[in-house]
DNA sequence: ATTGAAATGGAGCGGTT
DNA sequence: AACCGCTCCATTTCAAT
């Protein structure tokens, strides 16, 4: 296994055009040239050294889960009786479709995951037939987001 | 306000088109058409489509935090001396770039945030510094998530 | 709702400063 | 590093089905 742990130094242009491409994906290269005054041709370039950087992990589109009826987001909190099962536990984890994130944390828990699903009913079908029947999950605490307001990624 | 609540249908050909744009915001929609068997212009007409029905809501660059130092994430608890504070307060973490997510939240807390931050240090700096300092921020609780073994979008 | 064709403009490369 | 000029190809629109 690689340990990637290098940072890399990225200037006020290499910003510009980060921010830019974070904002929408799609936005063509020249119309970025444009706006900041450099050749298409150098944006390419650089885009190119931050992509072999590792800084650029790829693109996506967004899709916004709520024109799909899911509108119920929630934390919860997993723990496991013996801290070993992770790896089988997330195994399974994985399984579940509606499991966004799974974090493994420090302080009460073992596992943290986020989770989307249509609607209150929804989600206590995923808690009591499909998470909490996964071998080596003890209990659970759930915490139900009414509302997300913040959602970005770290700012240049 | 407008309240967009619609559910929308979306076909086989959507989701095989969205699938391939989730994965690769810059794939070219004419690469795309040759692997499902349709024209461009087809494609690009369900993607208005789907824009107009709000449930693509953009497309954004992905970017490694690792490679610019930030390894740290975690999960805070936030209680709040009374709920009512809760707008001032999340105007004052919007202030705070590290924070990447805001959720208002049942349970325990009032709030849960998701912050990322360079180490151990600088989120300590950040607890004692800034968030504990905000008004209406009556105790804190501090999750550090060790591994981050899923994160996606929901699956269509 | 899809197609093919046509116009416009972007992507990406090589040579140059 | 950046630029220019070039070729190739994608995007987007439109009339027709």
């Amino acid at each position: 296994m690689k340990i990637v742990n290098e940072t890399v130094n990225i200037d006020g242009i290499d910003k510009e055009i980060l921010r830019s491409l974070m904002n929408d994906a799609r936005r063509p290269i020249l119309e970025i040239a444009r706006k900041i005054g450099i050749s298409g041709a150098a944006i390419h370039q650089r885009l190119r050294k931050l992509e072999e950087s590792g800084l650029i992990s790829g693109s996506r589109f967004i899709i916004n889960p709520r024109i799909l009826g899911y509108t119920t987001m929630a934390f919860i909190g997993i723990y496991l009786d013996k801290a070993i099962r992770n790896p089988e536990a997330v195994k399974q984890l994985k399984e579940i479709p509606e499991v966004l994130e799974c974090h493994y944390t420090t302080g009460n828990w073992s596992i943290l995951i986020k989770i989307l699903c249509k609607d209150n009913e929804h989600l206590m079908e995923l808690l009591n037939h499909k998470i909490q029947s996964i071998e080596g999950i003890s209990r659970t605490e759930t915490f139900i987001s009414l509302h997300q307001q913040i959602e970005r990624q770290i700012q240049l």
